[in-house]
DNA sequence: CAAAGTTGTTATCCACTGATAACTAAGTAC
DNA sequence: GTACTTAGTTATCAGTGGATAACAACTTTG
């Protein structure tokens, strides 16, 4: 059997893509640097190697994550730079819900002082691109990230997203609210 | 030194209020029932004994703090049966933050098929008792969850609540536009 | 008070997990 | 082709955490 090698780099990436997967469902705490590994193809020990520990890893991955938020939002902002525009990408994002969900999941993890710097600065920083790119007010900006959170929530219930389980009465009832325009075809 | 014996129902209610205060930081996989043992004084087995598993135990929390937000609200909604009345209860809520992060914490652990189906059920229950007593739209019950969920995840990332970490602008900017009342001192 | 039930403890196990070390093999430069 | 760098492995370890079992102490009942 060949081994196939790639540049660090392009392992690198491959392992973060793989760790947004795997700590999605799992969160931090409850996902293993071999389960990370095994996605990806590679022995749990270069896992570390290339990471230097398990919360490197899981800080590569919340970054990843906002930077591929931040990604959705500047080209829905260049076609439309309404706070409706940017809501839209939400379809998007739920595509890829494994980004919200690991968001989710640094969110949750911010207890620990070290995760917790780190995602109080993404989350400040996906608050303000948002004000900029459109210009709303903050009563406005406030609702957007409520409604994206609930969002957000409901795709790690699986209540909504790709692999969501089979709706309850109270699920379509919500759903039917949620602005933005319907999710699941 | 004499040893304190309460009852089974007693040592229950109180390890459920220890296991709140220590799954709120942690998460589900993030703490141990060790933890939980020392925060209650008894001994790690003797918390397996009465709950049988690390997951019922959890289930259980969840299920208490669930119910601590029906009190809440059901209080709230005797004096002022509208979406605002149950809105102002989100200061007893954040007092006792830990209820909602804990909350928080159940849904982020969804992804587990045992934990999914409980933690849907308990949101369910949340969403239909605020619209039966409230009486609100879908759509005003969409808003008033989704500020609950930005409030409870802005909890969890201690932007907002009693160990609040020193506030950064865009965390002033936002937080001054929360709805029902201003939360911090 | 003896027997039975209840409330706990200590001792112990085994599977798991992150991390380290030492080694291997594939490209690359000269 | 030989020396060097880069990409990866296997072997291993030390700590931890949930769970079980056996025992101890207190309370109640007859």
């Amino acid at each position: 059997m060949t081994r196939i090698r790639l540049t660090a780099q392009e392992r690198h990436a491959q392992l973060v893509a793989a760790a947004v997967s795997a700590f999605a469902k799992g969160g931090y705490a409850g996902t293993t640097t071999d389960q990370v590994a095994r996605l990806a193809g590679v022995s749990q020990p270069y896992v570390i190697r290339l990471f230097g520990s398990k919360q490197e890893l899981f800080l590569a991955t919340v970054g990843h994550a906002a930077d591929r938020v931040r990604q959705i939002w500047l080209a829905a902002a260049a076609k439309n730079p309404t706070l409706h525009g940017l809501g839209m990408a939400y379809k998007e994002l739920l595509a890829e819900r494994d980004l919200l969900v690991v968001l989710l999941h640094g969110y949750a993890a911010a207890a620990d002082p070290a995760l917790g710097e780190a995602v109080r600065r993404c989350y400040g920083e996906l608050y303000l691109l948002v004000r900029e790119l459109t210009g709303a007010s903050a009563e406005e900006a406030r609702d957007f990230f409520a409604s994206g959170m609930l969002i957000t929530v409901l795709g790690a219930m699986q209540v909504l997203g790709p692999d969501a389980v089979a709706p309850q009465p109270w699920m379509t009832d919500l759903l039917g609210t949620l602005p933005y325009g319907k999710q699941n075809p």
